[in-house]
DNA sequence: ACAAGCATGTAACGTGTTACATGATTTT
DNA sequence: AAAATCATGTAACACGTTACATGCTTGT
């Protein structure tokens, strides 16, 4: 018989969201309500969360005394929880940033799944396919570049120790990325109208 | 009261491993084991499984007469299953093949979650992070980049309608990506250390 | 008065990971 | 004989989504 691992098993303990949380609650004191708001704003682009995700953790995040909140009232009843980071939450969270972590798994991606299948898709199916991907992605790179032109450290450059720096570099490199989707799905929408014209695939 | 939504619940169920085993074993009949082998081979640039997921999925759309088994022996006493699609399987694969799909959300990244908290890093660890990084997407580049110069269809361009094409065009596209990703992380880099270099940052 | 937004939570379920568990076959 | 690989499964837990649920405040 092998020797058996006794104790807790380990399951999955990233726990990259309380990292998150803490990232933000250290910049400033914020309620959840205005956490989420940076994870459907500046984190959309490499994270996000629900809020049913985000309040549990908030609740856990207190009990392991790395955040502690302050209630404050918003008008005469509406009441708010206001979290600030703890020393204890610092250290944690330092700790985590300086760790260097091995290459994740390549994330998971549906539409390349499909485009892996393309040889069981109907003839007809093929482009419509890809040019809707490639409409959605394009959309989605003009509203990046929007936002760049508009963020305050692209226009004037400076010091880097800022949290500006952060949320510009992130904005570059999601514009890059998308850039390549782009260049991508148009480079294999050109091979596949070539394809068709050379009757390389049967008739539609 | 708001009108409820009696009847079951939806809850994340896109199912997305039951058509990448679908769309594999309506290539060609295969086992547990060497759908494994495909998940960690050809499919790894965008989708990957344990087989602690697989197993079970697979109990679950032979239930849902989705594929069928026929148990073959390995040697004299090691049973394995042998699955296939059946016509229900490849209708509903097909159907998922050619649904149109809104743009998922995008793909989380733990080292430009550590990117965007910059201004939190210790001096001198930000270069390190950054080189530790590119050195490990320059490492992946070039294991794609040779799995591409053995890649049959590179060889040999032809007819678009072949398994192949499809892992052609999705190997393609994880190279460009890789390419992105170093650039990106070559230009942070440059910057960090001009901002070094003029004392845009403390000292280390 | 109404709509939009602020604010916080829980329930149920689906998806994914690590570890536990076992045994046969093939290659060195 | 030992190591690598073939082969299949379950248990426990972590992580994430959708829906349910409630009530206050601010702007029009």
């Amino acid at each position: 018989m092998k020797a058996k691992c006794l104790g807790k098993v380990a399951a999955g303990k990233m726990r990259t969201l309380k990292y998150a949380i803490l990232g933000l609650i250290n910049r400033k004191a914020m309620t959840g309500y205005d956490l989420m708001k940076e994870f459907t704003i500046d984190l959309v682009n490499f994270w996000h969360a629900q809020h049913s995700q985000l309040y549990p953790e908030l609740k856990k995040l207190t009990n392991e005394g790395l955040i502690t909140f302050e209630t404050v009232l918003q008008g005469e009843k509406l009441e708010k929880k206001l979290y600030s980071i703890t020393d204890e939450g610092k250290k944690v969270f330092l700790s985590w940033l300086a760790k260097q972590d091995p290459l994740e798994p390549t994330p998971k991606d549906i539409f390349r799944l499909k485009a892996y299948f393309i040889e069981s898709m109907r003839k007809e199916d093929i482009l419509k396919q890809f040019h809707y991907q490639l409409d959605q992605r394009k959309e989605k790179l003009v509203k990046l570049e929007a936002t760049m032109r508009q963020h305050p450290y692209a226009k004037n450059i400076a010091d880097i120790i800022s949290p500006l720096y952060g949320d510009y570099i992130v904005l570059k490199g999601a514009i890059m990325r998308e850039r390549t989707n782009i260049d991508w799905l148009t480079q294999c929408i050109k091979e596949i109208e070539k394809a068709k014209k050379n009757c390389f695939y049967g008739s539609s």
